[in-house]
DNA sequence: GAATAAATCAAACGATCGCTTGAAACGATC
DNA sequence: GATCGTTTCAAGCGATCGTTTGATTTATTC
């Protein structure tokens, strides 16, 4: 259990198969991926994981365990990584705050970098990741919040150091907006929203990586309060319950 | 078919039954919204809709059908009224660009109203659209870039002028930004995202649009090149691979 | 009020789902 | 090489799914 991999090596340093379990774990990522969770049949991640459908249920209890497992097999590394050079950033800025354009850079760079990275060994990821937010029952969406709150919480306590005292109620706002971005433009790695652009933002990366950044960038520094809008305009943008009632 | 609507009238003037067609679309709405289209099975949405299963096939040939009719009638309208919007503007504003804030409000007002107004007859709606861009197959998928590729073709041309000369490839990016700060703005009116917040979106409409408006025009506004950014660190970011096969 | 079309109904079809079972194959230990 | 715990297997369970059918009810038209 405590072992991270069984393999049934073939030859000393050469590949090895992968045992049934992670074979499993692969299969289900990938099919996860492309059908979403409730589409994914246990017969099919089975039969492409070449396992006996029974083995779900003994590595992983459930289809919903093997659900949470795939999850967080996902998510783990990458929040690691997150709080890991936060750790970093917060040492070598002493008493003072991380540069607001680090943490801009903490916060995006490693997920994106995994969906980027040039012969992506798992190249479903961005649209697994993004499907994560909605496609999820209530129990894989509890366990989500928990593998995210460690780090939700250290990037708000540095945010608002970074940005000087603004209302806690602006932060929360500022990190959802990012996750918001950050989670579209994973799905998007495979998808029509940017079907628009003449390349894959993969060819790109730095160039796709700056324009996130410097769009996260400026909007985190913006001041709400400095924004001129006359707010008691809305009548004129809703829209007419009336037509909603119909087909045509 | 070219009615929008048959009533079983009880008494004039008075409210009437919504016909079977109307009441399945209602609670497949509904239940879409609460479960995922592909967990959302026929049978309780005709119960609940007070229908017979067969109905449903009757109406709109299909689950998938069905689907697809949920989705345009919850789009079609908030589309028109952005067009309608865009049109209004263009027209006030003569032969010069449409004033950045004004593009702003006409993108995120009109969606966002319909979740925040105070009693809403449909709760579930934000739920429903955060879903959309991910648990939808190929099929509804398709519907959809139909239903929004107007909305968008017209918004990256006013974009593009009321920010002068960019390339075309920055506006594309900035208005994907937009889309996921939107779409997961409305996911989080029900979820654990905006959990931390002590109140609810809808209960301060006003104070969250501004905070959104704000973040997204900052953002707009913002010259991607202007970012002084070291883009060859990237390794120090890279999530190592070798830690994914891991379980603990 | 008979005739025609539209709408609704109960019942069942075949397929597939998650999950269970009990035995066979495998690997380590003495 | 016998023993024991772990892993894999084929087969099937009950339940539920989307869909179809054919008859019945309701509405419309002459």
């Amino acid at each position: 259990m405590g072992d991270s991999e069984k393999t049934c090596g073939s030859g000393p340093g050469g590949k090895s198969t992968p045992s049934a379990r992670t074979r499993i774990l692969d299969a289900a990522e990938r099919i996860f991926a492309e059908q979403g969770v409730d589409a994914a049949s246990l017969r099919r991640i089975t039969r492409e994981a070449e396992a006996n459908i029974a083995g779900v249920h003994y590595y992983f209890g459930s289809k919903n365990g093997l659900v949470l497992e795939v999850y967080r097999r996902l998510i783990r590394p990458v929040n690691k990584k997150r709080l890991s050079l936060l750790d970093q950033a917060r040492a070598s800025a002493g008493e003072d705050p991380i540069p607001l354009p680090e943490l801009v850079k903490i916060f995006f760079i490693p997920p994106l970098l995994i969906c980027y990275q040039e012969h992506c060994a798992r190249p479903h990821l961005p649209r697994l990741i993004g499907r994560m937010f909605s496609d999820a029952p209530d129990l894989i969406r509890k366990m989500i919040d928990e593998e995210f709150s460690k780090m939700k919480t250290r990037f708000l306590e540095e945010l608002g150091m970074s940005l000087g005292r603004r209302p806690k109620e602006e932060l929360i706002w500022k990190l959802h907006f990012m996750v918001g971005i950050l989670v579209n433009t994973m799905l998007a790695t495979e998808f029509p929203p940017l079907s628009l652009l003449d390349h894959h933002p993969a060819e790109k990366p730095a160039q796709s990586l700056r324009q996130i950044l410097a769009f996260a960038l400026a909007g985190i520094q913006q001041d709400p309060e400095s924004l001129d809008l006359s707010m008691d305009d809305f009548e004129s943008y809703r829209v007419d319950e009336a037509v909603f009632g119909e087909a045509e």
